[in-house]
Parts: structure tokens; sequence; C-alpha cells
DNA sequence: GCCGTTTTCGGCCCGACTGTTTTCAGTCG
């Protein structure tokens, strides 16, 4: 079973409990919810833990789901959970991926109208709300009948509970909704909020907190944004819009007076909040979006942040940076002054991965720019020094011979540069296929021509995790390579990537001195922050690479930033800082 | 069912909004 599919069954378990008694089984609906969280969020399968016996490793996994995890692994089914399960028609699971569906309702209607047809539940349930039978049930109405047709609708064209987008694409929409809400007279500031803010790698809703002198007027200028499709919610201090492609927009409003507790509310992540309102209430504290309540006063009076750094602070905490509130550890770091002061765009130095349209022939994709173009691109973004690093020539097209000569006609076009470029300094490595013998595509004689390589899989990416381990681990081995790009292979919203043993990748990096890259194309964002965050804790470096194709993609370095931001990166964990003597003795090392 | 800087027992974040109601149930973040 995938790890989506366990993560379901355990938030199905927790359905199931809700329906049959929310009250007494309160805390262990929680209980299943947040296991079945931290699996759909696991970097690695879940029967990867416990085949190495690590499943006491996962935070809200206990003695308990443990136990039934593994009898799940051994026996194919869990009785605990046919026990839970049993009575509780599962058309219902279907219903719940709909927004707006949660366990009450979606029990009703299928108890109601018989719907146990797993397969047609949904049709089902349109024709009857079609005919006008729902209005008729109890804590029903023609409005409820009208917004469950509506949900039905938009779930069709990819509306769901867990639909996300990409950081950049999320990046693109808050900046036209924020220069919309700038144009209101009324409205004073403007913040993009939630994983948004957080950076991370994609985001579901887009949030907005907005401090305004005319609340009412706000939301009204708001929720008639031109470019909406509707409007899903409006009240006194928020609000929620749908624009194109079924993305939600909300909105909060504060007065300047409260506006830091708003931020620190609407960026969460859910997880920090819970953690650090549980911390709080330990000191007598209770927070909210309006303030900080004391419980221990008499009056128990509301006091007011309009600064998120003052919040904190109230709490004798150190700021925590929006990319690390995960509960990943930065509320005990924050009390104990250990923060680490994370990376930042401008400590970058270089970039070793940039494909230029040099005719070399390669396997794979060309750039688009020309090596001087790239360089002046480089010298505007204050780089020390830049990579040339296309993918190597194809070899089923060249012999050894002549991928050679590519190479050395490449050298002579480097060397030229250099003679005649001040500004930015050039190391000449290359894109190399690493092939599934775990052989490098090209022979040491190529490869002597070069500073270094990166190293990457670009083809048969579906060999087992112990294969593909030791195919990675033979081709860092080669003397020249010295980064492995883009690690996992994923490409969100389209593909997995290759599983790898992590923990043994990271041994290896750190036993022979190489390095995993942070890839900052916006679809692939790999390394990725929990992994970047392991990398670090043993000590490996990491190189952030914009892997280039043309001139305008330099710029994306700051997507590898922000990844590298939320696995706790600081300036000496990250190569590209390093000065050009530092790095060309790397290279060389 | 999970978890530990008041705890291995006894806690478990806090609030907005909608629809169907006239005080609440359900969903969401």
């Amino acid at each position: 079973m995938s790890n989506q599919e366990i993560a379901k069954l355990l938030k199905n378990v927790a359905t199931a409990y809700t329906i049959k008694d929310e009250g007494k089984f309160r805390f262990q609906i929680i209980a299943y919810l947040k296991a079945s969280e931290t699996i759909a969020g696991l970097t690695t399968e879940l029967l990867e833990y416990y085949k190495e016996d690590r499943l006491d490793q996962l935070p809200g996994i206990g003695k308990t789901i443990q136990g039934h995890l593994i009898e799940l692994f051994k026996t194919k089914k869990v009785k605990h959970f046919d026990w839970v399960l049993k009575g509780i028609p599962k058309s219902i699971f279907v219903l719940t991926e709909i927004p707006s569906f949660g366990p009450k309702k979606a029990f009703k209607l299928v108890s109601f109208f018989k719907l146990n047809n797993e397969k047609t539940v949904i049709n089902d349930l349109e024709k009857i709300a079609n005919k006008g039978k729902i209005a008729s049930l109890e804590r029903f109405g023609e409005k409820s009948q009208a917004d469950i047709l509506q949900a039905i609708s938009e779930f069709r064209l990819g509306k769901g509970k867990t639909t996300r987008m990409n950081l950049s694409y999320a990046f693109e929409i808050a900046q036209k909704i924020t220069d919309y809400l700038k144009k209101e007279e009324s409205i004073e500031k403007v913040e993009a909020l939630g994983s948004l803010r957080r950076r991370a790698a994609t985001v579901g809703d887009i949030d907005f907190a907005v401090c305004s002198t005319n609340p009412k007027k706000a939301i009204e200028y708001f929720v008639n944004y031109p470019y909406k499709e509707r409007i899903i919610e409006k009240g006194d201090v928020s609000a929620s819009i749908l624009v194109a492609g079924g993305k939600q927009i909300d909105l909060l409003i504060q007065p300047l007076e409260s506006f830091g507790s708003l931020l620190q509310h609407f960026t969460g992540s859910k997880n920090h909040n819970v953690h650090l309102r549980e911390y709080a209430l330990k000191k007598g504290l209770s927070l909210s979006e309006y303030g900080i309540k004391n419980l221990k006063s008499k009056d128990k009076k509301l006091k007011k942040y309009s600064s998120e750094v003052d919040f904190y602070n109230a709490l004798s905490l150190d700021f925590i940076p929006p990319e690390i509130r995960e509960d990943q550890g930065e509320i005990e770091a924050a009390i104990e002054n250990r923060l680490p002061k994370l990376i930042e765009l401008k400590d970058l130095k270089g970039d070793f991965h940039i494909h230029s349209s040099f005719p070399i022939e390669p396997s794979h994709d060309l750039g688009k720019n020309t090596m001087e173009e790239m360089l002046e691109k480089a010298r505007q973004l204050n780089y020390q020094y830049l990579a040339f690093s296309e993918h190597n020539p194809s070899t089923s097209k060249h012999s050894n011979k002549e991928i050679y000569e590519l190479l050395q006609k490449r050298n002579e076009k480097i060397e030229q540069l250099k003679s005649v470029n001040k500004y930015v300094r050039i190391i000449k490595l290359l894109e190399v296929d690493i092939l599934p013998s775990g052989d490098l595509a090209i022979d040491d004689k190529c490869l002597s021509l070069l500073d270094g390589a990166i190293v990457s899989i670009h083809s048969v990416f579906n060999m087992d995790r112990e294969k593909m381990t030791q195919r990675v681990l033979k081709g860092l081995s080669h003397k020249k390579a010295k980064i492995f790009a883009h690690p996992t292979g994923r490409l969100l919203g389209e593909r997995a990537g290759y599983e790898l043993n992590f923990e043994e990748l990271f041994e290896f990096c750190k036993e022979n001195n190489k390095a995993l890259e942070i890839n900052s194309w916006p679809q692939r964002l790999d390394l990725f922050d929990t992994l970047i965050k392991q990398a670090i804790d043993k000590k490996i470096k990491l190189a952030v690479d914009s892997d280039s194709h043309a001139v305008v993609h330099m710029d994306l370095q700051k997507y590898g930033i922000f990844m590298a931001r939320r696995g706790w990166a600081t300036k000496n964990d990250i190569l590209n800082t390093m000065t050009y003597n530092e790095i060309i003795n790397w290279f060389n090392d």
C-alpha cells in the first residue's frame, strides 16, 4: 500500500469514529487525523520505516497505531480498523473528498438515500439534488441543496480538499490580487500568508491579511474582485472567493493594533499554532488571531499586538521565520535562543547548473541563450562565478572521440570568454547522466577536460530502492562527480520521483565530500525541505542551483533559497556562498 | 490515541462563517 492509501485509511478511521460518537472518540479522532497527515507528508515509503523498524520515529504515531500498521503490513488488514469501519458505507469516504462535505453530512445523505454504491455515489447524489429531494431533509434546505450541486461540479473541475498549486503559480496569483487590493484606499496593509508565506513547495488556498480603516468596505471590495468565479463566504472579519481553476482566496481583516497577531495566526502552520498555543497555555496564556489573553489575571483582558515580533517575544520566544513554522523543533529552538540564521538570496555568489546554447549536441535539451548572455545576467546578479553545465553530448550519436572533441571546443570557447570577461569567473562543469549500470555516460578522458561534473538520473526511473541507490553511489564515486543534481527526480504534479535510501546517500556524501543539489526549478524544488533538513543535520554540503536553460531562469534561484530556508539552511551549509577560490579548491579536492 | 521544561496521568488551540435555526450543527483553517 502506498503512503497516500494508508493516510486515507487512517483518515477514514477518524471519519468513522466521528460518525459513531464524536464526543466519545474526540481524542482518537485528533490522533488518527494527525497520524494520517504525518504519513501523507512522508518522503519515504512507510513500508521502509516498517522494514527498518523505525515506525516509532514518526511524530503522532504512538504504540497503538504502530501496532495497527505492523498488522497492516503483515496481514494486509487490521482487525481494529475493520471493527471501527464496520457498518459505515464506503461511499461516505468518497463524498468526504469533496470540499464542504464532512463526516456528518456525508453520513446523513448516504444513509437517508441509501447511496451505498461507492462507484456511483457522486452521480447518484447529484441526481437526487437535482430532483429537489435534499431540501426537505432535517437541517438541509434549498440553499444547502444548491451548495451540494455546486460543490460536486467544482470537485469535478478539480477543486478537491487536497488540490494544490505550485509555489511559483501561487506567487503570480497573489501578486495580481495584492495589486488589486492596494488600489482600495481604505486598505493600509496587505500580506499574503499561509503556506505561501511559509514558502511551501505547493500551496492549497492563498490567504491574505489586510489592515483597513473601513473593514466593511474592504471586504466588499475584495469579493468584487473582477476575476472571481464566485463568493464562497463573506463575514465581518473574513471572506473567501473562488478564482479560475478552482483556486480559493481567503481574506482576513484586522485593525493595525492586532495585525501582528493576525499575521501569526494566519501564517500557520496548523501544527505550529497548535504547539505554540499548548506551550502558551502552560504559561497561563491563551492565543488567538486577536492577541494574547492572560488567563491568570482577573479580567482576562486581551493584549493586542501590531507586530509579529512582539507577539513571539511576549511568549519569551525569539522571532521564528515563517519558513520553519512547521512544528519541527522550531519552538524549542526559539525558547533556547538557538534558531539558525537562515541563508538569504544575497548570500549566493554563483550558480553551478547553467545550460547555455553552446552546440554541444547533448543527450537532452540545450539552453536557449549564449554563454555571453548568461554571463551578463550573472554579472547583474552580482555573482563571482558561473559554471556551465550543459548535458553531456549524446552518446548514441557520437563516438568517444567525437565527444572529446566537442568538449575541447567548448573549453576553447570558455578560455576565450575567460580572457575577455572581467566580472564573472567561469567554471567548467557538465551535467553527466548516471547510466542504469551506475557508470557515467562519458569516459575518463572526456571527464578530465572538466573542473568537475554534476551527475544526475535521466532514464530508467523505475528501479527498486536498493538498485537505484547503488546506481547513484556508483556514479557519484567517480573522482570528477561532485554534485548529485535533483536527487529525488520528482516533478511536482507529474511524478513522484524514484526511491532512494537517503540515509545511505547522506553517509556516502559525508564520507566522500560530495554535495547534493537543491534545484530551484519551481516544478522540481528537489531536494525538498524535509530532506534538506535531514541532510543538514548530517552536515552534508548543498548547492542551490537554478538549472537554467535561459537567462530568465536565473532569477528562479529564490525558490531554491526558499527550500533551503525551510530546511533550516544557514550560509555555511550552502556551497555556492563560498568564494571562487574556495570553490575551485573544493572541486579539485 | 498521543505525549512530557509543572505530568507516565491527565491533559489535549481557538475561532469564523453558513444554513437552518431561534441556539445550534457542521465544516474549515
